[in-house]
DNA sequence: TATATATTCAACCATATGGTTGACCTTTAA
DNA sequence: TTAAAGGTCAACCATATGGTTGAATATATA
């Protein structure tokens, strides 16, 4: 009986799982390289996962032992258009992002 | 040591609040006027409205024996702002970009 | 086969959250 | 001056959260 909008919030809400979510924006990584740099127990962060993957923001893919996690960004998406519904705030602008990103793969 | 988004996506991962919010879009509203479309008591509409005002989503101001309540966009725009580079436009990470970019456009 | 690696589970702890009720303070109105 | 209206405060309760540790599970490697 939870809104989905409920779990991403709280998800986004702590700074270990934002780090994390940074992290997985530059690459895919398994669960004990996304608990290195913290100084919480593999467990915690195991947790975080765990809490990030119910919110929608990550997905999970066990491969032999190691599960690996990726950047979902449908549940953010969403948490982005309710916010535009408030209408006064920038929209999520892919096409800037679009821009940047040509701009900055041109004369890279 | 707790940072401004972790207090603004606490304060968003409550329906009642995001309820509250969106009532204040159309209109400044008293304190006793925005409990009155919920179930629960006053005291606790009166204690989200803390929450939200401590997270900066609004501003109160006594006015007589009425406190009025009024939306202060800033901290959703710190959000979304957040939300649209996860927090890391400054590091461009074009491969991060790249792929946050393509899975944007590709289901959206 | 034995051992190391990757991850989760279970039990526990401290603190935070959202709710209640009743008392309380302040301002307005009778 | 008495009463009502607008809000908050304090104490309490149940549940959720984030952390720990140690055991358990499954897979890979020697």
């Amino acid at each position: 009986m939870t809104h989905p909008l409920d779990t991403i919030f709280a998800a986004l809400s702590d700074p270990t799982r934002r780090a994390i979510l940074a992290m997985l924006l530059e690459d895919d990584m398994a669960v004990t390289d996304v608990a290195e740099p913290f100084q919480t127990s593999l467990a915690a962060i195991s947790k975080h996962l765990h809490v990030l993957a119910q919110a929608g923001l990550i997905t999970q893919e066990r491969r032999g032992r190691v599960k690996w996690c990726k950047l979902d960004p449908d549940a953010l998406r969403e948490a982005s258009v309710w916010m535009q519904g408030f209408g006064q705030m920038e929209a999520l602008d892919l096409d800037g992002f679009e821009r940047f990103l040509a701009a900055e793969l041109g004369d890279g």
